[in-house]
DNA sequence: CTAACCTTGGTGACGTGTCAACTATTCCGG
DNA sequence: CCGGAATAGTTGACACGTCACCAAGGTTAG
């Protein structure tokens, strides 16, 4: 590793700022989400996926590859949220090993509850401080970002 | 709560987006400081912190304030820290409910070997996919957006 | 001086995330 | 049909973060 280049001030800030917009956008959302509904973040993207799917259920292993997350992760989360009643589990009659994981009346009404304000949390938090030219930058700064890492990064299929 | 205004298709785009790279991002230099070097993304901010300090060693609540961490997550960590060898802690004689972190030989060299691969990845991840328009362009907006939830969330002089 | 109060820092419980290992089932070549 | 490989999902150990609470030392009004 020849010569580090390290950042210089412009870059600096930017990348602090950045970090920090991360750190405090996201806590104010998990904090305005947990207070109003009860529900985490991950909670919430949990309980999208599911509003999504056919009928309100789906395969542990569908949900884990539409949200990319990891099967052990999602595994551990999904225990907890059955635990508090948000989803529940059935067996998969065309597969001894599968699992089908099902919202509960419960999670839909936590997920009813929880979407509008959650959204407008966002609007007020991020949308109404950026212009409409600021959220094509970040949409493009974002995709090329992405691109950059799955490019670079191992498992690139994920 | 009257009548939410959802996302339109170019703001669920972008939001999407700039959270996917957070997830992407943050995982690749994740990986990337682990795999190099033994250390986490907070190890590493806190060793930043402690060799920005005078004499590499500073009092608890002074490195929680300029990290902005939480006392007690920062307790946690650098117990954490304390047991691999990373930072030590001493007595303050002035204040007996003090204490003051030190960074040892082992977390000086660990952050001397660290920096300069992180630095690397945090270019050629993030710095090499844009163009120093979209770094203004993203340093205005993180600005902004850390001012608007700043102002609006609890907590304003954190 | 001393009682109320504040500050410093730590602890335990619990939710969350990752990794490695495991069980049970299905699939597939012979 | 059988035995090994692949797949579905779970589990346990551990790192990380937050919350509520606590212990011990300082500070200050009376």
């Amino acid at each position: 590793m020849a010569e580090t280049r390290w950042l210089d001030d412009h870059e600096q800030r930017a990348w602090r700022a950045y970090l920090r917009m991360n750190t405090v956008l996201g806590a104010a959302l998990a904090r305005q989400l947990q207070s109003e509904s009860m529900l985490s973040m991950p909670d919430f993207e949990v309980l999208v996926h599911l509003t999504d799917a056919d009928d309100a259920r789906i395969r542990v292993s569908e949900l884990a590859r539409v949200m990319r997350w990891e099967k052990s992760r999602l595994s551990h989360h999904l225990s907890r949220m059955e635990k508090r009643g948000l989803v529940g589990r059935e067996e998969c009659a065309s597969d001894g090993r599968g699992a089908f994981i099902v919202l509960t009346d419960d999670g839909r009404a936590a997920i009813d509850a929880a979407a509008p304000s959650h959204v407008d949390a966002v609007r007020r938090y991020f949308f109404d401080a950026v212009t409409s030219d600021d959220v094509k930058s970040l949409a493009a700064i974002a995709d090329r970002v992405i691109a950059r890492v799955e490019a670079t990064d191992t498992c690139p299929s994920v």
